[in-house]
DNA sequence: TCAAACTGCGGGTATATGCACGTATCTATG
DNA sequence: CATAGATACGTGCATATACCCGCAGTTTGA
């Protein structure tokens, strides 16, 4: 079965279809899947520092780092020094909430479609295997 | 179903961590899995034109572009100038088919431990479940 | 034949992502 | 209390990825 097609490749390939589409759907915002996977985390665990906003992500903490500095600029959350002066807690501005809010209906549209396209059988299939290849390192 | 994490998300998730899986296993040659599947490609279809091969890849151009010119450096592969003096034609050195087929079995490995992992049945799930989210746009 | 339309690329711009290293800060121990 | 070790970040480096624009070479239609 090996001869069969990479299926990194294919996953890879899966996931560029997918995030451009959650990111035309989310484009009216001027911010794309990831930015707002992170500002709906800041806005549910915030004030919380880059590391354990990169754990919340699984992401690595310096890409955390960078993207949360698009989302200050953009004026979209807030970086402030907690009580430990190494640590840099995120919050979401009004704009941010504001931003959150707003593509709540536009996100649960695509997500919605996704959900219709494959239904719930094979979406729950997704999320086992997908979880599997998560927890297999 | 909707209030699910973000389906996106999840496939980002897990492709970051299978690429890791594969460009920890293709790493004694130098290379990751998106330029092992590259040099794949141009073996197989080479010489062959940037615009070809990201169709292949199903890549943007200009990506594809890029990731040749890093392959290109390290001397796995050359870029010559077709009857078309437009078009760069991609095509295998010496070591960049050594390398391919130095990494035929290690790539070989991973693929079939996520296989034995998953097993056949959810792996058809998987790519089929893939195909359909290619598919929908 | 000659200009218009088309095509193939390169480069700029921007985000995503991870690793390694350096700096500032905190904490626990002698 | 001073210092070694741990912790939180930032930055440099490298690749991945896409979109847009402009240049140059090609093809085509009048």
């Amino acid at each position: 079965m090996s001869n069969a097609s990479c299926h990194c490749i294919a996953l890879r390939k899966a996931t560029r279809k997918l995030s451009s589409l959650y990111d035309a759907a989310l484009a009216p915002l001027g911010i794309n899947v990831g930015q707002f996977s992170l500002l709906r985390r800041v806005r549910r665990f915030g004030p919380v520092s880059l590391t354990d906003l990169a754990e919340y992500l699984d992401l690595d903490r310096s890409t955390v780092g960078r993207n949360t500095k698009v989302l200050e600029r953009m004026g979209l959350l807030t970086v402030a020094t907690g009580r430990d002066q190494r640590e840099a807690l995120l919050s979401l501005t009004d704009a941010g909430r504001q931003v959150v809010e707003d593509g709540a209906p536009l996100w649960d549209a695509v997500q919605g479609n996704i959900e219709t396209r494959l239904g719930a059988e094979r979406l729950a299939q997704l999320h086992d295997i997908l979880n599997d290849i998560q927890t297999d390192c």
